[in-house]
DNA sequence: GTCTATAAACAGATAGAC
DNA sequence: GTCTATCTGTTTATAGAC
């Protein structure tokens, strides 16, 4: 099999086929052949399964860390407005990946390697809450946050359709109206 | 094991453990081991693990039909409305079920027992959008379809605290401004 | 780096005793 | 109606040749 790089190619195609059949729901058998190799060729570039999943979600995860990073020095009145821009933004260019770790594996959020990930998005949630204790601005934030990485997961159409529109309702969601 | 009725407490239990690990990462043993019972006496009750699925999701199905169809009598200018009402108190009564047709199982989607189930949540997905053409509100409809959907799961708070919260960012998100 | 062959564990499902 | 034991296929992962 003529490849440019194959341990890329398994990551690209492993981001497939968990966003569409979940990670349980995928084997190595799959994964290998959409790629055009053997179960052990896998397990030559990757100790593991799981280590494929590892390598799948870090960059997301990293990409997350630097959004929340950015939105600590974002001042209070504009949190929210520049959460959803970072969000939708991130989301669409992680496609798969970011929205694995929302939609695809949520009992993966709870294993010791995901420890890093979840005060993120708790953080992540904070803002679009806007900052404030009100439970209901908490639950408002957590239905867009989950429904938009929901979208982009089944939703076939291209990012430039997809990121006005994901803008939009988020604004419209959680935003004062003016 | 002193029970009142294993059918029922294998359908509970399942419920519980497919909306939080999957389908797939859910097995008959972590099931039976859970009841208290057998493999075997799971398989006396259902013929399949399919079978738990299929019993779990029917009646919710059922619900999200009679929901479909009392909206096809609702007028244009109050449809959105209806169906916001309507989905919330369905998918907070059927808290698991309604949730797994949503998050859990999308290759479920494709599989021939639930093309019954298809056509009802794209009918549903056009009431939230006001029955309109515009895809900006056919996106809007469908992060908020599957956010409530995610909320229900993962959220730990009861349906009072749930119910005004999640009809008001469906309203906020999907109304017209007054 | 990639392969075939195989090990070891686990899945869903069945047989038959009680 | 529930159990133990077992069958059969599939899973992840390893061994070793090329």
């Amino acid at each position: 099999m003529v490849r440019v790089n194959t341990r890329d190619e398994i990551l690209r195609v492993a981001a497939e086929q968990f966003t569409h059949s979940g990670y349980k729901g995928t084997s190595l058998q799959e994964i290998a052949a959409a790629v055009g190799c053997s179960k052990a060729t896998l397990l030559y570039h990757f100790a593991s399964k799981d280590a494929i999943l590892h390598a799948l979600v870090a960059p997301a995860a990293l990409a997350l860390a630097g959004l929340v990073a950015h939105l600590e020095t974002v001042d209070d009145a504009v949190v929210q407005a520049a959460a959803i821009d970072g969000y939708v933004d991130l989301v669409l260019r992680f496609r798969h990946e970011v929205a694995l770790i929302y939609d695809v594996i949520p009992q993966f959020l709870q294993e010791p390697a995901f420890d890093t990930v979840r005060p993120l998005t708790d953080q992540l949630c904070a803002a679009f809450a806007g900052r404030t204790d009100d439970p209901g601005n908490g639950i408002a934030a957590e239905v867009l946050l989950g429904g938009i990485a929901g979208v982009v997961i089944d939703d076939d159409r291209d990012a430039a359709e997809l990121r006005p529109a994901l803008i939009g309702v988020a604004r419209r969601a959680l935003l004062p109206a003016v």
